[in-house]
DNA sequence: GTCTATAGCGTGATAGAC
DNA sequence: GTCTATCACGCTATAGAC
């Protein structure tokens, strides 16, 4: 009985506190806030929780995990014989998906990641490590099957595509011009096929023009 | 006399306030941290600004117009016979490398926009606007002059390029295995060729096949 | 113009009633 | 198990010495 119930308070504490940092940050955030959105009062949080930390921790965990986890799950259960590109934009569309769906738990962890204290960051680490390495493997295997091009460091490639993804979090909202899968269409197209219209492919050699003409940026500052 | 020195010490303490900002955040930043940065005493930084507030949006302000004015001027400082996609090429190199050159202002910016209280954030965002028009702009162009597919949402097609630049922040240290520059080439033929082997180039058709295979994402939260 | 003392407030956390 | 009262602390901001 005590267990059952007081699980399901916790529960509701844990999505009030992701509610609240999502739109607060982690120290504009009190645990009044917190306690009043699910429904107690400050106090009561430490029956829970033995800190505001310990709190935050946990929605960061289930921040990350639960998308880490849903989109390695997706591409496990894909039939071996699937080729590397197409698994690739599964991979995108379904990280893009969740990534969007606006989970409090999901838009908190990006809210608060970077103002959490540092050892708090530290020890959560490792699930958005895994992560990222699970990305730039698939890159690697697809690089391996020949169907993605090998020059082009795989590493670099899948931050590049992941931050195109996170940062969609910030802009994604203001325009209902495209939904989700919409959005997914342009980025995978833009990925894999580039911008350059294909007539024009040849302008491409002029890219090693273009960065001879940057001069180092000037370090004046702003006045 | 009064005038000159003041500004001095109005300089040193804003250069003070975006290092602090920059690895503590707003809220954890105190002013105590400041002053001690600037060598004078929390009192005293009231007789230069009004408010905690005012300081850090003066910050702000610093940490975008110098990125925004600096690639915009290049931009506008090249031949106009210059082709669009070897223009598009010049800017993004640019933006890139002002914004990880590791500016205490450009870095303090992104750490603390979405921290600070929601008024001074509405207040600042012109300039950001500003720019991201710039580059709506940019990328229209290049579509018009046929030198970029016109399929493409060119909002979209900006918001994933500056999405990838920005993002690089938060790993390019990471890493000592690239400077900006040869960053900026990856993600430059990224960009405008895709990651795609050309010969596999008939794979993009599995794209759609890709798509069909997403189902709608789960709603049911980690446990 | 610059520094010191301190007011005033809101916070995280605790102790104990019930 | 849950709520209430309260403590101790650190912060922004101010007032006034010099």
């Amino acid at each position: 009985m005590k267990t059952r119930k007081a699980a399901q308070k916790r529960d509701k504490i844990l999505a009030a506190a992701a509610k609240v940092f999502k739109h607060k940050g982690y120290a504009e955030a009190t645990l009044n806030d917190v306690a009043l959105e699910a429904g107690t009062f400050a106090g009561s949080l430490y029956y829970y929780f033995a800190s505001k930390e310990d709190l935050v921790e946990e929605v960061l965990n289930l921040g990350t995990s639960r998308v880490a986890r849903l989109v390695t799950e997706k591409v496990a259960a894909l039939p071996k014989t699937i080729g590397k590109v197409e698994l690739l934009s599964i991979a995108l569309r379904t990280h893009l998906a969740l990534a969007l769906e606006r989970d409090d738990f999901a838009l908190a962890y990006w809210k608060i990641i970077d103002q959490v204290p540092a050892d708090i960051r530290a020890r959560h680490a490792s699930v958005p490590r895994a992560y990222g390495r699970f990305w730039k493997r698939l890159i690697e295997q697809a690089q391996a099957a020949g169907e993605v091009r090998a020059d082009l460091d795989a590493r670099i490639v899948s931050l590049m595509l992941l931050g195109s993804s996170i940062y969609a979090l910030n802009w994604f909202h203001e325009s209902g011009r495209y939904s989700v899968d919409e959005l997914a269409d342009i980025l995978l197209k833009m990925t894999f096929e580039g911008i350059s219209k294909a007539e024009a492919a040849d302008n491409i050699a002029t890219l090693k023009t273009a960065k001879s003409r940057v001069s180092a940026p000037s370090r004046r500052r702003a006045d």
